[in-house]
RNA sequence: GGCCCGUUCGUCUAGGGGUUAGGACGCCAGGUUUUCAUCCUGGUAACAGGGGUUCAAUUCCCCUACGGGCUA
């Protein structure tokens, strides 16, 4: 009999996960991650993961399995706040989520489930893997969206491995969560009502703001509205020698100066702001909201125009450096200038976007065919073929 | 120092003898969302101050304080 464990995290999902293992017949562990104590950061109930830990055990219970807490919260703590804070400082926009699942539960907990003599681990994520065999006996792995489009969490197992897929399983990826619920209270788990968990996973909800300050000390700084008729945003019309030469044309971001634009207001750190933010710049009177389109954390000054279709907002082309490019599908790895045709996103559940990869030799090249907002740095851009998700990058 | 104009939610403004004084942006609160954001719904909030006229004044009139034009 297989042994998998579950990561139980006291939600549904995963509650309905381990269900579903021990009726298909898997050994069954159930193993509950406490990352996170400090309860003085986040918005909502204290002690969170207190409740949580408890309804996991009472799902372990009820199933009749056994189970375990593991504190990973020191490596948690080095592997994914620090980085947050890392990324925050150098005015990029980390995404912990996608870290955590590569960092910890994929590496961290996937470790521990096989020392505990697990041959797999299995989540609560809404994604499927697929197998392909080879001609040489070996197998490939592939990460699928999950059924359920409106749930599909494959972007954040974005930057899994072969070799975490191969030791992985996602038993709820064919269900749409109305099932999942339907499932849970069938078969009277608690969880089965439970409202989903959002914000940072292991954290919650957090003011961004307020919890950057543990780390990265407030500094006023102006806010300067740049207008939509900028010189800067004049298309050139330019010929170009190569295609990369004109996808780095186009990948390129306009370089503001603060007398690009008029001073509009006052911000507490440059670094707490991310691109396309339109909240917390706490400047009033304009016909349309103002939408942050660059900051610069070296001179500490935000750049903004008004309006959603504000052409610093967008732009067609990002860059991936090769260090940090990931091919889940590692043998439809690109070789310097050859292209592919995908299925991008840059967000969560944003609707995948048609582009084009473009390798060259020192990175990739995403060139979508429509205009993309606030394409940001720091964040994951993940390359999808039909329902497959197939790479993905850090945009630099 | 004489004769004109302006002062409305935090901001930009609409209005005009009887209005729940409207909107936008901001802010706040919910909702959506396992990242940051976005997005949706709702809420908060104002007639510079003091006198008149009038049944009634934010609106009309007269002063007092901050902003624009001809004049010695």
């Amino acid at each position: 009999m297989k042994k998998v464990v579950v990561g139980l995290s006291g939600g549904v999902d995963s509650s309905v996960a381990a269900y579903l293992l021990k009726e298909q017949g898997y050994e069954v562990i159930g193993l509950f991650m406490k990352n996170w104590h400090d309860d003085s950061v986040t918005i909502s109930k204290e002690c969170p993961w207190l409740e949580d830990s408890n309804d996991a055990l009472i799902v372990a219970e009820k199933l009749g399995i056994p189970f375990q807490t593991v504190d990973l919260s020191a490596q948690y703590k080095e592997r994914i706040v620090d980085y947050m804070f890392r990324e925050y400082e150098k005015g990029r926009t980390p995404n912990p989520d996608v870290l955590c699942n590569r960092e910890i539960k994929f590496d961290v907990f996937l470790k521990i489930a096989l020392q505990l003599g697990a041959d797999y681990v299995a989540t609560g994520h809404y994604c499927r893997k697929g197998v392909l065999k080879n001609a040489d006996g070996t197998e490939t792995y592939q990460l699928l969206s999950g059924t359920d489009d409106n749930k599909d969490q494959s972007y954040f197992l974005c930057q899994l491995s072969q070799a975490q897929l191969a030791k992985s399983l996602f038993p709820i990826g064919e269900l749409t969560k109305p099932e999942v619920r339907k499932i849970a209270s069938e078969n009277n788990l608690i969880t089965a009502d439970k409202k989903d968990s959002q914000g940072l996973c292991f954290i919650g909800k957090v003011r961004l703001p307020e919890f950057l300050q543990q780390k990265l000390k407030p500094k006023k700084g102006i806010i300067v509205e740049v207008p939509s008729n900028l010189e800067k945003y004049v298309e050139v019309i330019s010929k170009f020698d190569s295609k990369p030469e004109e996808l780095a044309f186009f990948s390129e971001k306009p370089h503001y100066m603060p007398t690009d634009g008029k001073v509009v207001g006052e911000h507490q750190g440059a670094h707490y702001f991310t691109k396309g933010q339109r909240k917390g710049l706490d400047v009033g009177g304009t016909k349309e909201p103002l939408f942050v389109i660059e900051t610069d954390v070296d001179r500490n000054v935000i750049y903004t125009g008004q309006g959603k279709s504000h052409p610093g907002l967008y732009r067609k082309t990002l860059f991936v450096w090769n260090d940090e490019l990931h091919w889940i599908r590692t043998d439809l790895t690109l070789k310097e200038d050859e292209t592919l045709e995908v299925m991008a996103r840059i967000r969560y559940r944003q609707p995948l976007q048609k582009a084009t990869l473009y390798k060259v030799e020192s990175g990739l090249y995403v060139d979508f065919v429509e205009k993309q907002s606030a394409i940001t740095e720091g964040q994951f851009v993940a390359w999808y073929i039909k329902d497959e998700l197939v790479g993905s990058g850090v945009i630099s």
